[in-house]
DNA sequence: GTAGGGTTAG
């Protein structure tokens, strides 16, 4: 049988070119379309949109625009709320309400969608007050929330640290009558997963099980990674253990966990041999999984190979990340190689990209060669500090038993309000004991006090 | 057309 080439056909394949991030042929097929009479659509215009905001960025999205408009195309609310959601994935507040405005001067009403996705860019722009009254505005108008606004609203909450509200909200909404979809129940495991709330997560797992619906892989990774955070080891391995038995084919997201968790609990061998497993299954490797092997080799002190994989990466094109160098980096502290960390640390830094974590790495690395003074120069010259920058001077400070610096950096970093790790505090007090006057130790003890009250 | 999982340091 013949199939005649129609928008519907034409615009499904664009759809998977752009899904399978190939938007030269995507353009291509629109070209041979128009040769075989097949003129592009409203349809395909959006989803020629949809692909670029995915793929390049909210400007060549936004460019689309112009040439629908040259094919005498006008955009529909689909467009719009499709450019909405371009500028929320780069971060683009103004850019989404442009999108929202140039859509009501258009003429064009927004529907729950356009309201959905603004909330989402709320959230992810850190304004959830904001969000939360865009919520208010379409529970009071006559537009029904959808069941995405109830999973945007839970997971903005969650991720601006308001989980308990998220949790009451969820709750309370089940007192309606509503009955919560699988996207919500991830949703809310993550953000206690987040939160490190095991017991709850746990619970909600079980709940979501009772309630009839199938856990999916998205799930059953989430809740792994929840033991995992929470040093529940042996659980968490038994959760990979059930989503295996259940038929879910592991994917790479389930292994990166799986073995990060192992990494990081020491144990490199059954880190290697679920690797190996991972890679003779013979994905197409991600740059995720290339960092996580890379970091098996780091762990191995095998430095030679950890850069021929990252070789690999960028020769298969992939981009590699703040993570990439990171760990990169920190392998070469960890095996005594520091002015190989330093280069690739200064290169890290040229190409823009985030380096705290990294100059975390390399002071902890200047500490453990004992090269102190270079270590509190770098850490003068940082822009951005968190509380692993000072505990990694911290903790080598008290080792070298150099007590009074130690003890003066833990109150600078309670004065900048960052918590810091129980047993550092407790080495930095229990060194002034030794080497200071009783008088001494307690001022220090009041000074801590104080600026824990005046700043956290 | 919007929402959910994986990788780094003390």
């Amino acid at each position: 049988m013949l199939l005649r080439l129609s928008n519907k056909l034409l615009n499904i394949s664009i759809a998977s070119l752009c899904r399978s991030k190939q938007l030269e042929k995507a353009e291509a097929a629109i070209i041979d379309g128009i040769r075989l009479g097949v003129l592009p659509d409203v349809v395909t215009y959006n989803t020629l949109i949809i692909g670029y905001c995915r793929l390049v960025n909210f400007d060549a999205g936004y460019s689309v625009i112009h040439r629908m408009k040259e094919a005498g195309i006008a955009p529909d609310v689909v467009t719009y709320n499709s450019l909405m959601a371009g500028a929320t994935r780069q971060r683009s507040l103004p850019g989404c309400f442009d999108m929202l405005e140039e859509m009501l001067e258009m003429g064009i009403f927004p529907d729950i969608w356009s309201y959905n996705t603004l909330m989402n860019c709320l959230f992810k722009y850190g304004k959830p007050g904001e969000a939360y009254r865009v919520f208010h505005d379409i529970i009071l108008t006559d537009m029904s929330p959808s069941q995405a606004t109830i999973s945007i609203m839970i997971n903005g909450l969650c991720r601006n640290g308001y989980i308990r509200r998220a949790l009451s909200l969820f709750r309370n909404l089940q007192q309606h009558g509503y009955v919560p979809e699988l996207v919500t129940y991830n949703i809310l495991i993550n953000g206690l997963c987040k939160s490190k709330k095991w017991e709850d997560t746990m619970n909600l797992f079980e709940e979501l099980k009772e309630s009839g619906q199938a856990p999916n892989a998205i799930t059953y990774t989430t809740v792994m990674k929840c033991c995992f955070r929470c040093k529940h080891l042996e659980e968490g391995l038994e959760i990979f253990k059930e989503m295996k038995s259940k038929g879910y084919a592991h994917d790479l997201f389930s292994y990166c966990t799986v073995v990060a968790a192992l990494l990081k609990s020491g144990c490199i061998r059954d880190a290697n041999n679920c690797i190996a497993h991972m890679v003779k299954i013979g994905y197409d490797l991600d740059i995720v999984s290339y960092n996580t092997l890379i970091n098996l080799y780091c762990k191995l002190g095998d430095l030679e190979n950890a850069y021929n994989l990252f070789n690999v990466a960028e020769g298969k094109g992939l981009e590699c990340d703040t993570y990439t160098h990171t760990i990169l980096i920190d392998g070469l502290c960890k095996s005594g190689n520091i002015d190989a960390a330093q280069r690739h640390l200064n290169y890290m830094k040229e190409m823009g990209f985030n380096c705290l974590v990294a100059y975390n790495c390399f002071i902890d690395g200047l500490c453990k060669v004992g090269r102190f003074n270079y270590a509190l120069r770098v850490f003068h010259s940082m822009d951005v500090r968190d509380s692993f920058t000072y505990s990694s001077l911290i903790h080598n400070l008290c080792k070298e038993r150099r007590y009074r610096l130690a003890a003066e950096l833990l109150l600078s970093c309670i004065k900048s309000g960052m918590k810091i790790l129980k047993s550092d505090r407790r080495a930095v007090v229990k060194g002034l004991l030794v080497t200071c006057s009783k008088t001494d130790v307690n001022n220090f003890k009041l000074q801590m006090r104080t600026a824990k009250i005046l700043y956290y």
